[in-house]
DNA sequence: ACAATATGG
DNA sequence: GGCCATATTGT
């Protein structure tokens, strides 16, 4: 327990020693261990509820909850002061908050081709969309992009996301510091050599500091910090966690000018502290965890708050040690754990002492697309499953036509549709999705449809009672010419006659024990096939593996690249050209030169904000979709459609009921 | 290629 | 609890 003696003990970095010269200035430097390494997790406060606020125009004081049939998706923080929760009923909320505005989801209904907010949603005859959000979720990754150019950023979920401050933290610094651009005549060991004491650190624009004897010390607010500052010397560490903390002070304050959300942010030397942190003080604040508190930050929290401990492996632990609490696990000695969990729980033992050496990575594209809906009254016939195959496949037309607008030869290999009755576990089929140049929602039905029949046949008897249909593509790719269907491409109406001829039957039952596959204890990192690599560098191995898996050590190859990973991430210099795209424009309007939309200021003064979020989206759907291969002055559509679509859809008024 | 399952937001 | 996205495993 020594660990938690005081700080003079770094729970990251500065086990080999102190920051030198090579650690600030060499790029290559930038790895996993770099103790001047800056992460951030974002984190939009009630996302849902706060998208809908905004959509609405609403105050940002008033309570307003996110509704999903019945129940309670998210709550604003004002909400919050009623003590509505999520798991409340709508009726209940309303009974604690007499004023309180409820907002459903958009939905599709019946046939309609887009999904909007309609008077009422009837989970009989709609189907949820989150469409909305997904394209919030695209805006505000474009502006992280566009704020932190330098930086890897990895989507994490629709309102989360990591960004690693690495290398905008050095160069801040540099600038800020010019002479440490150049080591001294006589520093003994080069590029190696230490840097010279820093300055105290100014923390004001940081936001929250975690104090290093933690919260509830003697000294509250400042007065904790003040001693933290008397007792230890400022050193680059701290350095950069100010810097990156001044960075996202910028970017959530950009974020909010422009698009009203606020958010809450952590800033750590790795992703597992940052997203704790994040989560520290909401909403709509931030907080920096220094590797000196770092102890303090962690002894007492429950550690099945750590992510990935917070399921069946973080449990099973808790068990097998009778711990609660991060300081709990910390007497456990590395070989007990290893002994119980295996070799790579490694992970786990560093990770509870606030070490964590996992990459940000970008993700780069979107893989699949699901359209669920849990079907109520359950489906009893065939007939009636059509029905909702021609909603679920609706909406697979409109997203995959959305990203096929900025992601041009996006394409799914196969279509699924999967089937649950009751708790029963779901079940699925597949088939080749060949390529046509005519996308429609009856195209997709056509395939749709044949699963359907395959899958009902069978169930015939009167006995069928489906309670989900979902139908998703899966294996979204970007298709060469050569890849795409030869048939089809000369000739789209063509239908692919015998695209699918599956017939294999006889999926096996398997109703019970959900945990059969559960904390399957890994006694040895079992010897991995040598599976398809991914494009993620193959990390990824087991479930669990995963969860525990150590990283390669980068010191041992400096060779192996910094920042710019991935051959088609975005380089800063993309960004200036597009930001300078976006000025020259004519009198009244604008036309985006990448997809020939028309934008038209109605006040001159908000054109330009819009042809910025325009811009904004391009970037963010390259960033989901990958960027599209070179220009493509797309075939017109003016005149052929009534109702806009696409990426146009984008500018459409928002609510239309 | 296909079907099932796990995990997490 | 509903609606997702991603990854892995066995066949």
């Amino acid at each position: 327990m020594d660990f938690l003696a005081g700080p003079s003990k770094r729970s990251e970095g500065s086990t080999g020693g102190p920051v030198t010269y090579r650690h600030l200035l060499n790029h290559q430097s930038m790895t996993v261990s770099n103790p001047l390494r800056v992460i951030a997790h974002c984190d939009i406060d009630a996302a849902y509820a706060q998208f809908e606020q905004v959509r609405l125009g609403l105050p940002d004081d008033i309570p307003l909850i996110c509704a999903q049939w019945q129940s309670i998706i998210a709550v604003n923080y004002p909400a919050r002061k009623y003590g509505i929760k999520r798991f409340n009923t709508i009726d209940e909320a309303k009974k604690m908050c007499p004023h309180l505005h409820v907002q459903h989801v958009a939905t599709y209904r019946n046939g309609e081709a887009e999904a909007g907010y309609w008077g009422e949603a009837d989970p009989r005859t709609h189907k949820v969309s989150l469409d909305p959000y997904r394209r919030e979720s695209l805006k505000i990754l474009a502006i992280f992009k566009e704020m932190i150019p330098k930086g890897e950023i990895e989507k994490a979920s629709i309102d989360e996301a990591f960004l690693d401050l690495s290398l905008m933290v050095a160069e801040r610094l540099l600038d800020r510091f010019p002479h440490l651009k150049n080591v001294p005549e006589d520093a003994p060991s080069g590029l190696d050599s230490p840097l010279p004491p820093p300055p105290p650190i100014d923390w004001t624009n940081a936001g929250n500091v975690f104090p290093i004897h933690g919260e509830g010390e003697k000294g509250a607010e400042d007065g904790a910090l003040a001693a933290d500052k008397s007792c230890e010397r400022p050193d680059w560490e701290d350095w950069a966690l100010c810097v990156g903390a001044d960075l996202m002070g910028e970017l959530r304050s950009e974020v909010h000018k422009r698009l009203h959300y606020t958010c809450s942010a952590g800033i750590a030397h790795n992703k597992a502290m940052a997203k704790l942190c994040s989560a520290w003080k909401k909403p709509n604040n931030q907080t920096v965890l220094r590797a000196a508190a770092t102890p303090a930050f962690l002894r007492d929290m429950d550690f099945t708050d750590i992510r990935f401990l917070g399921g069946k492996l973080g449990s099973a632990m808790a068990t097998e040690f009778g711990a609660k609490t991060v300081g709990d696990m910390l007497t456990v000695p590395l070989e007990d754990m290893q002994k119980r969990f295996g070799e790579e729980s490694i992970w786990v033992y560093n990770i509870l002492r606030g070490i964590d050496h996992s990459e940000v990575t970008a993700r780069v594209a979107t893989k699949s697309m699901l359209a669920s809906k849990n079907v109520r009254p359950s489906v009893t016939t065939p007939e009636q499953g059509h029905h909702w195959l021609q909603v679920l496949a609706g909406e697979l037309n409109v997203r995959l036509r959305d990203a096929r607008d900025i992601s041009p030869g996006l394409w799914p290999k196969t279509l699924v549709l999967s089937h649950r009755t009751g708790i029963e576990a779901s079940k699925s089929r597949q088939t080749a999705f060949p390529f046509t140049r005519n996308l429609s929602t009856e195209y997709i039905l056509k395939y749709a449809r044949k699963l359907w029949d395959e899958v009902t046949q069978p169930m015939n008897k009167g006995n069928m009672k489906l309670n989900n249909i979902a139908l998703a593509f899966s294996g979204l790719e970007r298709l060469e010419d050569g890849q795409k269907g030869i048939e089809n491409f000369f000739n789209p109406n063509n239908n692919a006659k015998a695209a699918t001829a599956t017939a294999t039957g006889a999926t096996v039952k398997r109703s019970t024990s959900p945990t059969s596959r559960g904390v399957h204890v890994p006694t040895e990192p079992s010897p991995k096939k040598p599976r398809l690599p991914t494009l993620h560098t193959g990390k990824r191995k087991t479930a669990l593996d995963s969860f525990l898996a150590r990283p390669t050590d980068p010191d041992a190859s400096p060779s192996i690249n910094s920042g710019f990973k991935h051959d088609n991430a975005r380089k800063p210099e993309d960004i200036i050209e597009i930001v300078d795209d976006s000025i020259d424009l004519p009198d009244n309007g604008w036309k985006c030169p990448r997809c020939k939309t028309v934008i038209k200021g109605e006040d001159s003064g908000n054109l330009k904000e819009q042809i910025q979020e325009h811009e904004d989206y391009h970037f963010a759907l390259e960033l989901q979709n990958g960027p599209s291969p070179a220009r493509l002055p797309k075939p017109s559509k003016t005149g052929s459609k009534s109702r806009p679509e696409g990426i146009k859809r984008f500018f459409e008024p928002k609510s239309k009921s």
